[in-house]
DNA sequence: GACGACTTCGAACGTGCGTTTGAATCATAC
DNA sequence: GTATGATTCAAACGCACGTTCGAAGTCGTC
């Protein structure tokens, strides 16, 4: 009715963008299929259900993410034999917040929420989509800081992927806070600033042992 | 009927404990009353309102938190000059987890969570207590990291925080993924790793500068 | 032992939710 | 132009929610 493309499209749209902005319990099948121009039982005949809505929208946008993850920690371990760090955690974060600049702003607000979330079954969708990346970025990382044990490798990369949702979802209270210092929409900075502070907690020593 | 102590303490470690497992929309004041042993209107009666007894949650545990933050700030610029780094960056995060150690375990996954909530009520309560935090770390942290702009610092801030939040909320999943091998319940090495972790983030170079 | 304030109780209210249904509409091929 | 399958539609379903209310209970004080 109002945009060119087809319901289950817009459905999609509507749906990224109200889980984004209002939750997921929270944005009502009422909302958004009004969102999207459609009828209230719309997305039961497209999707089945709510819950199979909300595993498309992320679908959607995770897995060419992560494709481009891949395909782009595969050209680096084919081109260069030392493998930087700095590439390699630039090769993780970027893809994310590439495709946050164009068509997936919404989207990755919501998946970055979405990691908080309790639903188990939500676990369960982001949870298949991240373990295959999660291990070959730890080989990978583990190329590069090889002073590391695995165990202080993976919390380093937890923390790393905190930083990194949170960034997304709160960047806009950080401009509050600062009163407009740190600007929200300044998503190449963002990176830089992201990636220093990445590869330098990555690099940094072992201090406290036990 | 069931615990000792009186209804409105019942009420609020029960909703901590709901909150925390099942976020702030789905734990129903059915759910919460129940688990108190209290009768439904219980929280009505007590608190006024369903939004009022997550305000009372969080500033329960939450105040006493801060207040412990800015001591121990205190005392750190009472005592030596130079004011080290990894000292400030210990009294920001350990207090937060060492209440999260006997009382606040559930306390602490909510109020990380919480931080990803969109509600802007909440996002208020949590800006009213975390405002002065923030304006006295900026300050101390700007001392020890004087080649930092206040920008990038506030930045690193923002990402340090990040992964505080994350590594509460998820450090199960991140046991999960790792097959048991970085452990979720060992509250010390978590401080360990996170500790070292921001540290080396705050005083990493700026690389990649416009 | 009756008063009063404080607290608890069961029951109900109105609202919004996700889902289902069956008829109406549309598009396409014959 | 009509038959067929896919899609849209309005309406209703049952359910769980937060909140409200007046009666019932509790307990210290006179």
């Amino acid at each position: 009715m109002s945009t060119p493309q087809d319901t289950s499209e817009r459905l999609l749209d509507a749906a990224e963008k109200l889980f984004a902005r209002f939750g997921l319990d929270s944005a009502s099948l009422r909302q958004i299929t009004g969102e999207a121009g459609a009828n209230l039982a719309a997305v039961n005949y497209h999707f089945g259900s709510k819950q199979k809505l909300v595993r498309a929208v992320i679908e959607r946008r995770l897995r060419p993410i992560n494709e481009l993850r891949l395909a782009r920690l595969d050209a680096l371990e084919a081109a260069g034999e030392p493998l930087e760090l700095r590439d390699v955690v630039e090769s993780f974060i970027e893809p994310a917040l590439s495709v946050g600049l164009h068509d997936g702003r919404e989207f990755f607000v919501f998946i970055a929420r979405a990691h908080g979330n309790p639903s188990p079954e939500l676990r369960e969708i982001v949870h298949n989509e991240m373990q295959p990346i999660a291990q070959r970025y730890g080989a990978a990382l583990g190329k590069c800081l090889p002073e590391l044990t695995l165990e202080q490798l993976f919390w380093r990369v937890h923390f790393v992927i905190g930083a990194l949702c949170h960034t997304v979802i709160n960047s806009e209270l950080l401009e509050e806070v600062t009163e407009g210092l740190c600007r929200a929409d300044d998503r190449d900075k963002m990176l830089q600033r992201l990636v220093d502070f990445s590869v330098a907690g990555f690099s940094g020593p072992v201090v406290g042992e036990v």
